[in-house]
DNA sequence: TGCTGTTCCACCCAAACAGGGGGAAATGTT
DNA sequence: AACATTTCCCCCTGTTTGGGTGGAACAGCA
């Protein structure tokens, strides 16, 4: 058995505090690293950080405060050094492509394991990227069919699923309600769907709206 | 400090092994119960059930395996003994009340604190339900403003958010187009939006889909 | 400079949707 | 038996949608 020289330091930002106190317990138990803070909310983690910077930074990506991905963003402009391990529910190609477009340096899923977890807040921590294999999977078939939509579709697509009708959203963002009409059109084209009600549905499992 | 007796035999079902060996690690260091057993299947669950059956049983509600609410309905009736604890993280009226009806004795949201949660097992222990006052307060206000919606209304409410268009659905049961037609319209009047679309995202926010 | 792609707008047209009306048969309740 | 409720069907109306086709303005880029 080897001495241990160094716990690495690691703070936990997730809403259920069931997970918070589970995940702390766990890590407590490993000699790699220590639970030195767990917060519940984007604001107090923010508060936090200022006073002083965790090795890692376990995040989930919804949280009643805000988005997990703004505040990964923002993280990893303040605070370059803190290492930032994902870890969330969603398996969606979207959410997971834009958190680490965002900065983060692992995605983990909450159903792997404990001793995953360990070895990905490790591996964050030496500046290696940690994808758990699940995850590594959803990217890559995700990568054939993914959504490239513009600006302006992402836009529109939005306030169809907010149930405005072409008149309406033309209205908002003055263009013509032909305009809206061929857009709409294009997006039924773009996710392989026959009418708007299917294209909500699909827009909403993907998590793009 | 006084001796104790008997500790609270505890199984869960999550398909987040994380928390799963996060709950245990917080169940087990209490002095009121400990977890002699873990799944991530309902499957594994059921399986375990028959040879052996715990006082009180953590139970999600979004398995992978299938439905917590229809399992819980299964355990209720099969093992009688068990007490059912929800832990999950929805919190829309809908699923409390289905869960609820279907025979848990408790339901706890994962954003609910390890003491809550020790104090929720002992209580469905003991016999008493146990409805954590965030839940319960969804629960109050939801009741007036709850959607009563008839056989018929929710199998044609389930094709319009699968993307059927009125003749498909009235070829699909057997009715008239204009029936169909008629039964959307109540709908829409029912959830008080003015089209399908809006429709369909009140459907799938209070998970009645 | 020409090429390519994106963005924007237009027109036609059939189908579907949404709002209003009325009405009949079956079921359940009292 | 009288009553309300549920379920089902039909009409009319105007609006919205979805499937085509076509074309102009503008950008970036070779």
């Amino acid at each position: 058995m080897t001495t241990i020289k160094y716990r690495i330091d690691v703070c936990i930002v997730d809403d259920h505090s069931m997970l918070n106190e589970g995940l702390t317990s766990v890590i407590n138990q490993s000699s790699e690293a220590h639970v030195s803070n767990t917060f519940t909310t984007l604001a107090a983690c923010r508060q936090a950080l200022m006073e002083r910077q965790p090795d890692v930074l376990l995040l989930d990506v919804s949280l009643p405060d805000g988005d997990g991905i703004d505040f990964c963003r923002e993280v990893a402009a303040d605070y370059p050094k803190v290492r930032i391990l994902a870890v969330t529910v969603h398996d969606e190609y979207s959410l997971i492509h834009r958190m680490l477009e965002a900065g983060a340096h692992g995605y983990l899923l909450k159903n792997s394991s404990g001793e995953e977890l360990l070895g990905a807040i490790v591996a964050v921590w030496k500046g290696q990227k940690y994808i758990s294999p699940a995850v590594a999977d959803i990217l890559d078939s995700g990568n054939d069919r993914k959504f490239v939509l513009t600006d302006v579709e992402k836009n529109v697509l939005k306030q169809i699923c907010d149930g405005l009708t072409n008149p309406e959203i033309a209205a908002n963002i003055h263009l013509s309600t032909e305009t809206i009409n061929w857009y709409r059109k294009r997006l039924l084209s773009k996710f392989n769907v026959k009418n708007s009600v299917s294209l909500v549905r699909k827009a909403m499992e993907e998590k793009l709206v």
